[in-house]
Formats: structure tokens, sequence, C-alpha cells
DNA sequence: AAGTGGTCTAGACCACGGC
DNA sequence: CCGTGGTCTAGACCACTTC
């Protein structure tokens, strides 16, 4: 009798949905054993390859660790490295409150470079908006963004002076952000930066550029960011 | 007849390992079609379940894409990003001549807060390995290493001089590396720093602070590095 | 309409782990 | 020893893409 999909949400998803929610909730925690194929095939009335797609999909995921003979077992939690984050979730994540002034917020043509990054033609008109980067008041960067000014028209000086760019893009156009390509080298702060940074003029600074792609992988946005290496640093991980 | 396996490799891996080769070989090309389920049953005389197996396998990968209605074709080639690589092969992948200059090799047993990233005892005896890293006999970068004087006696002041420390530890200590944490910021060259890297003092360099840790997850090697950045940058993939 | 991947069944034998 | 995950069969129907 092969009918199981009640309403359309595939057996194995199903059945993946009720292990997800006892760790969720707690009620499973790490290293505890979860059901075995052959339990969950009886459980939920499936075949044993269709309880056994349930659980690979989720050791795949990193959700549980399977050990042949013994069985199969929740997996320490998650720790995303390497994550995008933009200012906003960086100080949250600190317990910081996220602050900008916006410096500058203007349409620029001229810009070849940043609009070759960008995917864009050489002289297609690009939003570039300069901010001051604040957490709990204290100066931490100053970023530089573009994006183009035809493709993101509600993007305007008051929308980014309310919500995140990130949740901006996410939010209100729909633009799912997938990664970024990072550029990291070490600048000295010219004369400006450094009064906006308030650090002593040549001053060591960490300088990203970053181009962020969404899940179509298209580039998106352009971003120069100068930050004080005092207050933020960079954490890695890369694999061999 | 369930008797396929005729030496011990599964099927799955081995329908695999034909698909494999062809890409290796460059008879298969990204975008190019690979044998569609039902045909890669019949050929290998497996079932339809296997045959499957061994494409979802591969799609997990990245080595082919599966589009539904339409078939399995070989993915764009895979870009390694934030891959962990000592400086001898990061000299190699830009076509410059790798060299090094040991300044400082001696044990040390003081280094408590090298030893506390390394998990060691407080007072261990660590090898401390000071070298100034050139490419094509210039400047990029001063490291200083540390590892357990004790699991590594082998890696002498000779042997770091003829081998890569990378590959010193995977080949004669049967380490692998898996991954390593990095901390990045900015510093300003002291006059010593300077003098070595031959830039003036109170230039901004990158600094990178790495414990490399094993496949079995131990921490093996903390590696203090100070890059010029003129010569030296970043690149990283961060992910949503 | 023909072919593809996605899901699923109801069994089977094997290799390995812990008791 | 028994229970576990790992591999595998010989089919099936569905949803989708391509032509």
């Amino acid at each position: 009798m092969p009918e199981n999909r009640q309403n359309g949400t595939p057996a194995y998803k199903k059945i993946q949905a009720t292990i997800l929610r006892r760790i969720e909730s707690g009620r499973l925690k790490p290293g505890d054993a979860v059901e075995s194929e052959r339990e969950l095939a009886k459980i939920h009335e499936v075949s044993l390859m269709t309880a056994r797609h349930a659980l690979s999909a989720l050791e795949q995921e990193g959700v549980v660790q399977r050990r042949r003979g013994a069985g199969t077992f929740v997996a320490p939690p998650k720790i995303h490295f390497n994550k995008l984050m933009g200012f906003t979730e960086l100080m949250a994540q600190r317990n910081l409150m996220a602050n900008s002034k916006i410096l500058l917020f203007s349409v620029v043509e001229n810009e070849q470079d940043v609009a070759a990054r960008l995917g864009c033609l050489n002289h297609a008109r690009l939003t570039k908006v300069e901010r001051l980067r604040l957490g709990s008041d204290e100066p931490f960067a100053l970023e530089t963004c573009y994006f183009s000014a035809d493709e993101y028209p509600n993007l305007t000086r008051a929308s980014l002076a309310r919500d995140s760019l990130f949740s901006s893009l996410e939010n209100d156009y729909g633009i799912q952000l997938a990664y970024a390509d990072e550029e990291v080298d070490a600048t000295a702060a010219d004369s400006m930066t450094a009064h906006l940074l308030q650090v002593p003029r040549g001053h060591p600074l960490l300088r990203m550029r970053q181009v962020l792609y969404s899940t179509k992988g298209k580039a998106a946005v352009y971003v120069l960011g100068i930050y004080r290496s005092d207050r933020y640093n960079l954490m890695i991980r890369r694999f061999r």
C-alpha cells in the first residue's frame, strides 16, 4: 500500500521533523540515542529504506552521527564558522547596541572597478552609502557599500537608517544572501578615517572588501569596510 | 542474485569510480550529461536504488548536479575556499619559490598562553621556531610556530630547513591536518619586524594567529604570523 | 509522449559494536 | 549473542522537463 504521503510532504521528511522537533525543544540532547532505523520504520509504518533515508540525510546535515553496530546519536550543536553576518548581527552576537551614522548617500555612475566586481555595466548607476558603524556608541568601522540603483530603487536613505542592509535585502526585496567573497588586508588610517574612527593617523586598521552574492549566484552588493582592529577581529576556520 | 560486490568494494562506489575517472581524465566536462539512473543500473547490473545511491552521494560531494526531469550533469569544478595551506603551498600556488630563514629554534617551557591554546599543560615543553618567510627571495612574513617538544621530538632544525612543517607533520609523523582556527587583525611593525620584513617602522601588517588541528581533533601546532599586507592578503568565502 | 529524478516498498545478507 | 548501521534487490508510482 504505497500511500503514505498524506498531504504531499515526503514520509522521510516527516520522520526528520519529529526528530528535529525533539532536538530543538531540548527533549533530545547531544549524545542521546535516536530510534534505530528499524524502530522508526515500525513507528511511522514505512519501509527500512525510507527510515534510513531520513537518518542518512540528517547525518549529512550534521544533525546526527551514525555509528555502525551502535546506533544513531544526536550530534554536538553545529558551530557556524565563517558565517556571513551583517554589522547589526555581529554586534548583537556580542551584546552590543549596533548604531550607524550615514555619512553619504548618493548615486554614482563612474565607479568602474566596483561595477566590474558586481558584474554590472561599466557605467551602471550605483547607490553608494557610506556609514560610520558604532557599537554601544563607540566607533567600530567605516563601511562603504554599493548596489545597483536600478535593481534596488526602494533602498532609500530612510529605510537604511531604520533597518540593516541585510534585513532590508532579505525581507523587503526577497533577496536571499548565500555567500560573500572577502579580501582582507591591513592598511593605515588616513586623516579622515583616523578622525572618524578616533584613532591616531597611521594607525593599523583591518580592511575588508566583500562581494555579497544572492542564492541565485548573482553579485548583489559590494562592501568596503575599514575596521578598528582593537575592537574587531576576524575569526576564521579553514579546512585541509 | 545478491552477489555484486566481487572484492569488497560496494557496487555504488564502483559506479562512482567509473564516473569520477571520466571526469578526471577530461572525457567528461562540466555540463556534460552523466548516464541516467536507469542506464547505470542496466550497465552495472544493479538495482535502481543502488545506481541512485551512487549519483546522490556524488551530488552531495558536489561532483554532479541533478535536475529532476532533465538528468544528471557534471558540476563545475570544485573551488576550494578557505583552504588551509602552508607557506610553501601558498607560494607554489603563485608560482613563487618558497624559502625560509630560521631565526630561532629552541625549547621553551614558560609560554603559558600558547600552551593553553594547544591544550597542553601550562609548563609543557614546547619547541618554538621563528622563521622569516621569503617568496622569490623577497620577505613575505614572519612566522613563529610552537608544538609539543615531547610529541614531535624528531622535528629538528635540520628537518625544518629541508621540508615544510606541513609535509613533515603529514609525511613523517602521520599527522593528518584537518582544519585551523584563525584570528586575524592588523598591527604595526615594531623596529625588529620592520627591519626583517623591510618595511618602515609602524607600517600596517596583517597578523594571524592560528591553531592547527589534526583529524583526531587534537590541537597540534600554534602559529603566529605577521604578513606584509602588500604582498599577501587573505581571500575568504563566508556563508549565510 | 518519453525520459528523468524523487519517493517508496518489503524484504535480504553482511559487518560491526557492545554486552 | 543480538541489535545496529551499510549495502542491495526488483519492482512501483509520481512530478517534472524536454521535445
